[in-house]
DNA sequence: GGTAGGGTATGACGTAGGGTTAGGGTCAAG
DNA sequence: CTTGACCCTAACCCTACGTCATACCCTACC
């Protein structure tokens, strides 16, 4: 009867001897024998064990499910596989939705684009976006019907080009609320947030009027509190200067 | 100026206590004030970074690389952000190719089909498969041969099928190694192994005796040498018993 | 019989991102 | 003065091992 040492089966099964070492401990692969001194032997059983292990293991389960999995004979396969599914399913669809947003940030990023609040909160917790939109049409209803109106004749490619150029405008802003209003690295991304706005908004009437109406709005105490439920009065009157600047020096 | 305590922001931000505990204990968000009796208290900027912070781990960032981006001025934005696209795409294939497998070895035991040693081992380390491969090659190049003109007749659908059919049945046997080779359990399974076997090595001639033929050939001292590099006498003299049992009396 | 080289053992610490008690101070309301 | 809500730190728990540190075992060669 074939024995293997620690090294030995796990140049076998392509595995690390510390590895062994712990299915040993946890309990998951014990050897079917100890030596006199202590090393481990494991046999055939061992061996064939360590392979259905190493199976499930490369299908993402815990070495805790595997041991279940491969010690109770009722163990429902198929109940377990089909749970495992749908994990995996969850996860593909969130790498889906980051790699989304990847694109979109990295794209902002080259192009040097614009940006939105809405989607500086994209992948977040979904109640604070949601109670963002909320607060945003209370306060300004007749914005966010014009804009919603201009959102829905723009294909799904270009609404959420605009999402993502936005979003990474506005976090770009977010980062040098501390600088000043009026330097031209601030303004340059406010010229952006300016073009975006008219895109967004797309309000008619005197544009530059209504940009300095909107920066009236950042300023105001309650600012933030559509996003997190607090009054952010720093961020807003920046933007509420950089704004005004902008509309009076463009 | 507006101050939060920790349930407070953790409430806003959509994160545990606990989580802001470790954020500042780690230097990622340490609170702007602390109080005479060592309370934690943040204020606007804290907020604006920690929503940074959850965006960026949204994106699956550790946390020391958001520190890192957060701190450095400097840090190469684009570049991480590709970095990350790149980690995320190769997660989502590997996910793909799980949930492949995942799909077969449950159409598998829904329907109780049959299965093939190589893709038993399919997802373990890849040197294993092939090894096994050139083995088998070495070992029947007849049957390799024709097995293999065989499977370029197929699409790949039924391609895959088989081997995932053929790979369930293969490891259903190898859990049923230490039970009675005629019994009617393991002859169900060597039934099915037996059409998967004429489907797959789909040798001319008379198709029993070249299954009772493989079975011998499972006997050899050196049967599983190709997948792992050891003799596995065990299961090769079990899978004799069963296929010849089967041929004998099918 | 000494020693060099390789294999083996245990034990303990470290990882990421917190969850979960445990034990104890603080503060405002009733 | 008590209750309840909130705050603190310390410390163990989780996954699946990697990485030492220290020490024992075994074989070969001289």
């Amino acid at each position: 009867m074939a024995q293997y040492a620690v090294k030995k089966l796990a140049e076998m099964a392509g595995v690390s001897v510390r590895t062994l070492h712990h299915y040993d401990r946890i309990g998951l692969l014990q050897p079917s024998v100890r030596t006199e001194v202590g090393y481990r032997l494991y046999g055939e059983k061992e061996l064939l064990r360590l392979q259905q292990i190493l199976f499930y293991k490369e299908m993402d389960f815990e070495l805790k499910t595997i041991a279940e999995l491969l010690d109770d004979p009722d163990f429902d396969m198929v109940k377990a596989l089909l749970d495992h599914k749908k994990n995996l399913l969850q996860k593909k669809e969130r790498i889906r939705t980051l790699l989304e947003t990847l694109d979109k940030t990295i794209d902002h990023l080259k192009n040097k684009h614009t940006m939105n609040h809405e989607d500086l909160y994209k992948g977040l917790p979904k109640e604070q976006a949601q109670a963002w939109r909320k607060e945003a049409q209370e306060r300004w209803p007749d914005q966010v019907k014009h804009s919603e109106e201009q959102l829905l004749k723009m294909s799904p490619e270009e609404f959420e080009t605009l999402k993502a150029n936005f979003s990474a405008n506005g976090q770009q802003l977010v980062s040098m609320a501390d600088k000043d209003p009026h330097s031209p690295e601030v303004q340059r991304l406010i010229a952006d947030h300016y073009h975006f706005i008219l895109q967004f908004w797309g309000k008619p009437g005197s544009p530059i009027e209504a940009y300095k109406g909107l920066g009236d709005l950042y300023a105001s105490d309650e600012r933030y509190t559509a996003a997190n439920g607090t009054p952010n009065p720093a961020f807003g009157q920046f933007m509420q200067k950089a704004m005004h600047y902008f509309a009076d020096n463009c």
